[in-house]
DNA sequence: ATAAAGAATGAAAACGTTTACACGGGTTGA
DNA sequence: TCAACCCGTGTAAACGTTTTCATTCTTTAT
């Protein structure tokens, strides 16, 4: 129809009556009569009027976005926080931009400024940091900012996490239940806050089970395969192996097996293995995972709904769920075929 | 500093000289004469001003932003995609927002509206059809539309593919060349333009080895796993059950293999396995798949490029690589321990 | 010495909205 | 009858940029 795309002034003129009315029309319906209203629907329709969304936003200096910073979007464990997170933010009218920042401080960076640059209205952290040039100046009257999966000490944001060290603590138990005593903790990165609070519920449940001494602790650089399979590969290689490993990650967990399935061993039979995060494929590898069930979606659901009761300003902003007072979701071990009692009983 | 966020205002009163100026200083430095250039830089460091880029955007009107249409971004398959187009565009100045559309024709239709309202220069569609709105108006003037992965018939959209026929031409040509004479492909959605030529493949080696009567072929609702769980255990009920699957993606292939242990079967020893798309956990799973690569990232980095080249405006916008002449990417046989000759002579 | 050209800058318009304010006309209450 | 009020609408000012055009000053060529 029209050359260029309609803008308000040719509603304003098919209808014959001004922007601002139109404007009203739109946005507050109950300020204009109903006849003006009806003509400013024609000319809408005749005109194929869509709101410049950048003007709009502009003028109210908002943005409309908010920023994701995940440190790698090729995780499958990211994808459905995600989801919920989107969700949810497509609901309140805003939009999800996902940065992946690879871990690089400098791609960090350049999306924080984003915030500042009135890019992004808000930032939701997967990655377990501050971009630095943020962390020097957390003042009041910044953009909300919320912190999901890892908690960042110090910080005081907001933060929605799972009990790591809880859950740790009952994937421990399930191994130490089933008899086994020389089990080992194949960990994340040692100064990674989630491997931290990991290996704390690992040494709590073997210090309850008096086993402090057959429990030992495997770090990698990473949570992937490779990382899993190199770990389950220096442990078994002792004169005295495990009889059961606790990864940090399902994909750990993968590795563990694949290593463990190298050396001739069957697992559970000679080796149990308990996983974290129950990703899709836990259910389907051979042997079936045993894990620890994170509710991502739930995760990405409660971090945007903390955004956007930040966002919203007619409320007062609410100042709880602090790093220190998180929102804790509730995790669920599942057993299934990659545990079983220990038979080989200590030799020693 | 500042009690809101500096404006170029506040830098050009600071250096003593009109916004004009300051913008030039920082996106035409020649023009403005060495002295004043130092004077704006300092002006900007001491306010601490970022520029607001939706001022800049609605003056210029575009958004910067590059829209992404996924089907399902919890499939770990799309993610290298993403990444290659993400990192083309950052290069590019350009930032990456994702759809999901979880094909939903509404969400769809929402999205593609950003093209109109200017919140989107252009768009990528990974799902393989047309949002509905657009389908009535691809007219030229409209921003750039690219397809990858799957093309779009009659769209006349530029594309960047794989020879999905010619992938499982040679997947296919494997299991024959082993001797396989039963062979099922696990297929997905009828409809789906992957599965068509996927199929077409199929078929044309079963053909050029005189086996087109005992091939088989199982469609599925989706690529999932469940799907290759459920389609593999129909095949495998036959009275005369194949010996080597074709499926239609590694997911499926996973599916297979569970429901062939299920019955007692030694993959390969028993029945061959091929996949499709080589995802990380492919080289990993038991037994390692062999399957057909996907360069993925390659796809993502051809595309952006695609878009960008129809972005800039300086260059005549080329009208190539359209949906019936695209752009193809070489994907690769990668062999692993899922396939074997074919033991099981045929008892008949 | 003067015209022409060039270099550096500023004033102001434009991008497309939302909204504070002003205004006119109709209703209400005394 | 007149003041007070409300309802519906229009005018114009913002939001923060980029860029055209005009202006001043300096240089160069004749």
């Amino acid at each position: 129809m029209s050359e260029k795309t309609a803008t308000i002034e040719d509603v304003a003129q098919q209808a014959g009556v001004s922007i601002a009315t139109v404007s009203r029309a739109l946005h507050k319906p109950q300020l204009v009569s109903q006849s003006t209203r009806e003509k400013v629907q024609h000319a809408i329709a005749a005109t194929g009027y869509t709101a410049n969304v950048m003007a709009r936003n502009l003028r109210l200096s908002r943005s409309g976005m908010i920023l994701l910073l995940v440190p790698d979007i090729g995780n499958p464990f990211f994808a459905e926080i995600l989801s919920g997170i989107e969700q949810g933010a497509s609901r309140a009218g805003y939009n999800v931009l996902i940065g992946d920042t690879q871990n690089d401080p400098e791609r960090e960076a350049t999306y924080a400024a984003y915030l500042r640059s009135n890019q992004a209205d808000a930032m939701i952290l997967l990655n377990g940091h501050l971009p630095s040039p943020l962390s020097e100046a957390p003042r009041i009257g910044t953009p909300p900012i919320v912190a999901v999966c890892e908690r960042i000490p110090g910080s005081n944001l907001p933060t929605v996490i799972i009990d790591n060290q809880q859950a740790a603590l009952e994937a421990t138990r399930h191994l130490t239940q089933l008899g086994h005593a020389r089990i080992a903790h194949i960990a994340g990165p040692a100064q990674n806050i989630l491997t931290i609070d990991r290996v704390a519920g690992f040494n709590e449940a073997m210090a309850e089970a008096g086993l402090r001494k057959t429990a030992s602790i495997d770090y990698s650089p990473d949570f992937g395969i490779e990382a899993g399979i190199a770990a389950a590969r220096r442990l078994l290689r002792s004169d005295t192996p495990p009889t059961a490993f606790f990864c940090a990650s399902d994909g750990m967990a993968i590795g563990a097996i694949v290593a463990a399935k190298e050396l001739g061993l069957n697992v559970p039979r000679d080796i149990s293995v308990v996983g974290f995060d129950d990703i899709h494929l836990a259910a389907n590898y051979d042997p079936p995972l045993t894990t620890i069930r994170q509710p991502r979606r739930r995760l990405g659901e409660q971090a945007i709904a903390l955004v956007l009761e930040r966002l919203d300003k007619s409320r007062p902003a609410p100042d709880t769920h602090a790093d220190n007072n998180p929102v804790i979701i509730n995790t669920e071990l599942i057993i299934r075929a990659s545990t079983a009692p220990c038979t080989n009983r200590d030799p020693a």
